[in-house]
DNA sequence: CCACAGGACGGCT
DNA sequence: AGCCGTCCTGTG
């Protein structure tokens, strides 16, 4: 475990509030002086930024240069994305300009699935309460500069839980889909890493909704902000359900909407960009 | 106290 | 194949 910092000067489409609140992610907190501190692998993360810089600072085993550039995407030219996705409709150019700074992260697979099991019928403060009792129990501790943080548990880690375990600390009815899903993962009844090499998305996806508690939009949601990092996923839930038929489709009652009248519309405006389009939407929808 | 919000799933047609 | 009630907990 060692302490590094880092600062990246100038850098484009990169705002901290839009990253952590626009519900990809659960474990990063707002600090005081406005920085966010959150834990990625088997690191606690500090970052602000003043102006375009950026400043981060680290606690554990990574390098954090290579984890930074990494799980913030910082590789993808966020800006062209902008430029192809405004071009297409003043609704497009609007919500940008409201989300402008949101960048899609390379979360953890295993922690991403887990996560978003959660989500189904959940809401964000109760999520992330969840998720912290579940790193504090199962978790690994980590002490820096006098808080304590937990890591989120390995599969292994959380194979020890049991369903009244998983109860106890408030899933409810998810309990089993997380337990089940675990004993999946460890079993290798499904190969997280393999997932990695599979070039098709439909194929990945199939994979996915194998597991218990993976349905469709926890599926795409697990595809678009975990490593597998794939744009052309279109995640579909009240909020988007509500914001296309507001803008695009005009029906007068929005739980009438079909699924599938949403996606082909979305892959029509959208296309292979239709995930990054959904977060801008969802966030300007959701204020 | 009740109503409601939020996805997966299984049982039903 | 599509529709709908149920699962659990926090909030208004």
């Amino acid at each position: 475990m060692k302490e590094q910092s880092i600062v990246i000067k100038n850098v484009k489409s990169f705002n901290l509030t839009h990253i952590f609140e626009c519900g990809q992610c659960f474990r990063w907190n707002e600090n005081i002086d406005g920085s966010y501190t959150g834990v990625v692998g088997n690191n606690v993360i500090n970052i602000k930024t003043i102006d375009k810089d950026v400043f981060v600072k680290s606690f554990g085993e990574d390098d954090l240069s290579r984890l930074f550039y990494y799980y913030f995407d910082m590789e993808r030219d966020y800006e062209s994305i902008k430029n192809k996705l405004r071009k297409i409709d003043e609704h497009m150019e609007k919500s940008i300009l409201y989300g402008d700074g949101i960048r899609l992260l390379n979360q953890d697979l295993w922690e991403t699935i887990i996560s978003f099991i959660i989500s189904a019928n959940n809401n964000i403060p109760r999520i992330k309460g969840i998720i912290e009792r579940i790193s504090k129990r199962f978790g690994n501790k980590i002490e820096w500069e006098g808080n304590t943080y937990y890591t989120f548990p390995t599969a292994e880690q959380l194979g020890k839980a049991s369903v009244e375990d998983l109860r106890n600390l408030g899933l409810g009815f998810r309990d089993v889909r997380v337990y089940e899903t675990t004993c999946k993962v460890l079993n290798k009844e499904i190969d997280l890493d393999k997932l990695h090499d599979e070039v098709s998305t439909e194929i990945v996806r199939e994979e996915l909704l194998k597991l218990p508690g993976v349905g469709p939009k926890v599926a795409d949601c697990i595809l678009l902000f975990s490593t597998l990092k794939r744009f052309d996923v279109f995640p579909i839930d009240v909020w988007v359900r509500r914001v296309m038929n507001d803008l695009y489709i005009h029906n007068e009652n929005e739980n009438k909407v079909d699924k599938k009248v949403v996606l082909s519309m979305a892959n029509d405006k959208f296309g292979d960009l239709c995930g990054i389009a959904q977060q801008y939407l969802f966030y300007w929808k959701r204020g």
